[in-house]
DNA sequence: AATGAATGAGGATTCATTCAT
DNA sequence: CATGAATGAATCCTCATTCAT
């Protein structure tokens, strides 16, 4: 194995070892040593692949995009029937139940704790949000050209919908550490949206 | 004025500041002494009223939940009509609006760094976050003793949703400093919402 | 009750609080907010009745002084026979069995926290010291007008043997949480004592 | 000179530093901030090299422990004969003349500051006081063996009684500054001792 | 590319003490 | 005699980052 290959290694190493770190408990509260202890990595390490902390961050997010692209993702962003809208709901809410609402989604985690000038992380964050946002309204808009949903929708509006209440579900969900509010919501989203269909 | 009320004064102006503070930047990323300037007070006060920092979060969510009870806050709680309702939804989106999408719900920040162990901060979110669910619930209720909602629906469920729509849509309002999807999102949770009613 | 002698009980209650926690677990390791906690007393009283921390000391001291001197210490310092000798020994040893070996003598231990420069304390912890020095020293003065130790021995010096043994088997016992060597160290200095005797 | 020698150097001042500062006054009337100081150590070198201030005070023991063993003490513990024995005792007395009875044992003024809790730092002094227990019993043990003891003594509580005056004649001497009655006692001891002697 | 020592500002918290009422 | 608010220096400790090898 060449000196660079297992240089990346190291490099995503420390990457996924942030983005759990992040999604655990925050940006803020997971500290670089953390970081480094729990990767294995050696103290400077970091510095030689990664600027500073944002710019770890950066690169955690970019991480996250590409694993999303390319459908690296434990859940499907292929979404072209309703069985395949209910499954991507239905991920979220399955996932919340097996881990016990410890946690929200990774990005709503880091999106939270934005400050107002932070446009390089946000910019990140906005091409993932965008990304699914996009994986949802492709579906809407399919549905509509084959005539399948009402003329009067408009299929990026539905998308953002369906955002929401997943980011809402996952928040509340993890906050009161109970998926209930969450299965309700995705139970009534569903039902609003098949009632779309036509 | 007795020594009493002054402390009393002070230790309110530490939470408010706390409070404002946490909302804009978090929790983690707002430091005691940050708090202390701002709010004008000298180093060790701090520790006079609270016993630590995690103390002073429960107390600003404790003076929240006050607020909340006795109708102090700014959006009104007591949802009566689906006017009240659409108020309700909107007092939220204009407010973004107006702050350029720079905060989002001042608990659902501090419930978003909220870590597996917090449980007494947990048990304060909840108990806010039970409130205006039930605020909106009662409303759900209501119509349903009038015969103005379908049988078949849970007045709890539609309060979850509602509140799921809410929180996702501040967030994500914030993190994208775009307010549309949360006004895409409330008009279809309102359409929804709606089409229940009979 | 007039008002004057419930400001001593105060007083007495602080020091006597003070007393205990500084036997264990020293003077600098005790706040002065501690004692006021477990004495159940107001943050200012303390500075009503002591000028400082370092003054507070001083009255503890005194206070033991006077307890000692009026024998109202659990440990009798009247030592008028080899009997009462030995028990003066095996009480500081028995009291070492029943606690568990978890602290050392009150006055040794402040002592040890002693710096250069305090002489006030000094002088109180001498006093304190001479006193038991003394009761030892007037039992084998006492031996020695009666013709009954070797007329070559200094009854002074024997009663700093004697105290050494003291305070080096309660720091001993303490350190390893073991009765054994105080034991062993007080049954070797009663030998050597009575060897004297004629 | 590498890296790791550097830092080795640094931590091994820092230690010395600690020891002497804590010997004068305490583990607890000595700040971090001072040992930093007074060692000429940047501020956070320190968590660099320990875990806590507690982990400083185990490896200034184990760095004592350490020379004690290599016999690297100004104190020899090689004792194998009566004179070595006196010289033993003579030089503590020696010690706390020269130094005009400033400080008592750098060990023993640990082992007073210890709470109950402490377990860790409490076998670390375990074991530096057994092994001077050792030097001294293996002294008893070997003049036994040669048949110039008493049978009937343990050469073991001879040790805890010659400890026990160390410990207590150190410790008097401080508090009054004054060496006479560790001379006495060490008088007394040597008197005794050599009694057993046939 | 890699190591770990060094930096120094800033974190939360506690301290002894004083002031106003 | 009593209350508790106020002070600010000092405590231990963690942080992100840089430097020397």
């Amino acid at each position: 194995m060449t000196t660079q290959t297992r240089g990346q290694e190291t490099r995503i190493k420390m990457i996924q070892t942030a983005l759990d770190l992040f999604h655990q408990q925050g940006v803020n509260a997971t500290s670089v040593d953390e970081i480094l202890e729990k990767s294995g990595t050696g103290k400077s390490q970091f510095y030689h692949y990664f600027k500073s902390k944002e710019g770890l961050v950066h690169a955690v997010l970019e991480f996250f995009y590409e694993a999303l692209k390319t459908d690296r993702l434990p859940v499907s962003h292929k979404i072209e029937s309703w069985e395949d809208l209910e499954n991507f709901f239905r991920f979220f809410l399955e996932h919340q139940k097996k881990t016990g609402c410890s946690r929200s989604c990774p990005i709503g985690t880091i999106a939270n704790e934005l400050e107002n000038s932070d446009e390089l992380i946000r910019q990140d964050i906005k091409l993932i949000f965008e990304f699914t946002r996009k994986a949802l309204s492709q579906f809407f808009y399919g549905l509509k050209a084959k005539g399948e949903l009402k003329a009067s929708v408009d299929p990026d509006s539905l998308a953002d919908f369906a955002f929401s209440i997943v980011q809402g579900g996952l928040l509340v969900s993890k906050a009161k550490k109970d998926s209930e509010p969450f299965e309700n919501s995705v139970t009534h989203a569903m039902t609003y949206l098949k009632s779309l269909a036509q």
